[in-house]
DNA sequence: TATTAAATGAGAATAGTTTTCAACTAATTT
DNA sequence: AAATTAGTTGAAAACTATTCTCATTTAATA
């Protein structure tokens, strides 16, 4: 289906996807390829848009549907804005975190992690058993700073 | 108008909005009080309920605005659920972190940064301006973990 | 190519949030 | 203490976001 020449995104979705056993549909691999060229966050309605452009009329319920089990695959993050509304950004299920950008919504991964030699052992002395974090850094990107 | 014996925090968010010229009304103190009561973090519908059993009937709409507005004024501090669902936590403006346990919601806070020593170097080299950082630790506390 | 389990679209249903506006109230002034 | 006034509230409607249902379609496999 879709194309023959993919990128590795959408043959990375595809084989964790085969590896589940759940099938690869035009739907899904249309939501990776938008999130991966896109270069930023993306909400709901404009991923829904996309796929309608590439796809041609598509239900929104799919979008959710895939999102939401691309988020439990570790093949999308969400990421959580300060006005309380959602982006997605593909994810190769690395440990990364983002930076971003608060006018754009473009996100800028970075690998190293900022809480990588914080000591938890306050945090576990009370009993506390970490499981996971999560860290976002907000701010304006080089073109959103110049564009101000 | 309420109690005669107010906890610091109440006296805490009757100064600030009295800076702001804004009105300190039942409702606003209740939903501090009970942010502050529980010890956790709490939904938009606990609020709601907790301040209608303090007050009587209190609209929705109301806590709606009352959070907003405090959030913006760094009296409550909004969390974000790994499920998309958000939780509301009361705070004096101080840069605190939390830890949020998944189970019970509750919240622990944490003043060392888990970042603080991180070197943002590499993020700036970028043209990337940073405003400010979001950091959340997941797991299950001492109590949750026995239960389980 | 036939089979089958999984996935989709459409729209209804539900949940979550914001807006509007007349009535009300805290804080200030007289 | 009463009058003033600007901010606030409740209630319902309006709007937005999300989930569900089910008949139809499709990817993967045999």
């Amino acid at each position: 289906m879709m194309k023959d020449f993919e990128c590795t995104q959408e043959s990375y979705a595809r084989e964790v996807l085969r590896e589940k056993g759940l099938k690869s549909t035009a739907q899904r691999l249309a939501v990776v390829h938008i999130l991966h060229m896109s270069g930023k966050s993306l909400s709901i309605g404009e991923i829904h848009c996309g796929v309608k452009d590439l796809l041609g009329n598509t239900g929104l319920a799919t979008i959710y549907r895939t999102l939401e089990m691309f988020e439990d695959l570790g093949i999308v993050k969400r990421l959580h804005f300060p006005d309380g509304g959602h982006g997605y950004t593909f994810s190769q299920g690395e440990h990364v975190h983002h930076m971003v950008c608060v006018d754009c919504r473009g996100v800028f991964d970075f690998s190293e992690c900022p809480a990588e030699n914080f000591d938890y052992a306050s945090v576990e002395k009370q009993g506390f058993r970490m499981k996971d974090h999560f860290i976002q850094l907000f701010g304006q990107c080089g073109k959103c700073v110049e564009a101000a």
